[in-house]
DNA sequence: TCGTTTTCAGATTATTTATTCTTATTTAAT
DNA sequence: ATTAAATAAGAATAAATAATCTGAAAACGA
């Protein structure tokens, strides 16, 4: 099987996607943004876990405590949540897999591939959680 | 970790790639790819007999045996080796893995995703090995 | 025919990723 | 203070993928 993402980074996108369409640092529990991504509540917990170090999300212990936001959704990209999952060495390695793929030992794909690349940065760099919130409550709303 | 394909679908393009530079239908061991894209061999024979399995690759066993392709290199296109291995589900499913994302219920991404999923898949359909072959022996010979 | 080479197929091992479980600690409310 | 609810942390398990090994069958050459 492939993937561009692992899929603890997609629930990092989803989990955080989700909290953005809510007023700002309003906490949820693990239990209640299982139950709006339909994911187990220790898997998301201990994803929201690792946003929690790197600064995108906060936690609050003890009773009434959850997850929140940890900055506004105008100021968090898409990227910054792959980064902190990931990395970003999908967009830096040679998508054939050949080692030391640049533009003086370019692969077959090399040109190509490096537009695609950066078109799916920029896809994921442009926009603001802020600027998708719209689109995010329709998908939400949907599930 | 993120991978667009898997370790053995990259090897695959990579073997598949290094064959199609020879004269038509040459027949080499697995050892002899080894060498070439400086992968164990067992894994090469490993990944190799899946691509004959699928038709792409021609075996032939006992002495002086070895894989070869099947058909010729103005015939056969990339894609093919990643649908033989990995399928084709990275064309297909969200890329941030929201169930059920289509036109109908899009996730914040669709469309730019949409895009660039096919200017991908394009990339891996356009070209024959044949057009691609002054680039691959560049690079194989950089190895 | 016999021996050697080499693929083939399947079993095995190792590694990584995904998922679940358990315990401790924190916090709020009573 | 005590209790209940929640995260934090890390251990434990499961599953998927990557990588290696082994024995059998096939094909060639002498």
């Amino acid at each position: 099987m492939t993937v561009i993402f692992s899929k603890k980074c997609e629930l990092a996108l989803q989990a955080v996607l989700f909290l953005s369409i809510k007023k700002d640092q309003i906490i949820f529990s693990s239990q209640e943004v299982s139950n709006e991504i339909k994911v187990p509540k220790e898997f998301v917990s201990k994803m929201l876990q690792t946003l929690t170090d790197s600064g995108i999300i906060g936690s609050k212990k003890g009773k009434n405590g959850g997850f929140y936001l940890a900055r506004r959704p105008s100021k968090i990209k898409l990227i910054e949540i792959v980064e902190a999952i990931d990395g970003l060495s999908v967009f830096k390695n040679c998508v054939l897999g050949f080692p030391n793929c640049s533009s003086e030992h370019p692969c077959p794909v090399h040109d190509k591939w490096g537009k695609i690349r950066d078109d799916a940065f920029k896809m994921l760099s442009e926009e603001t959680l802020e600027q998708l919130k719209e689109k995010t409550v329709k998908k939400i709303t949907s599930l």
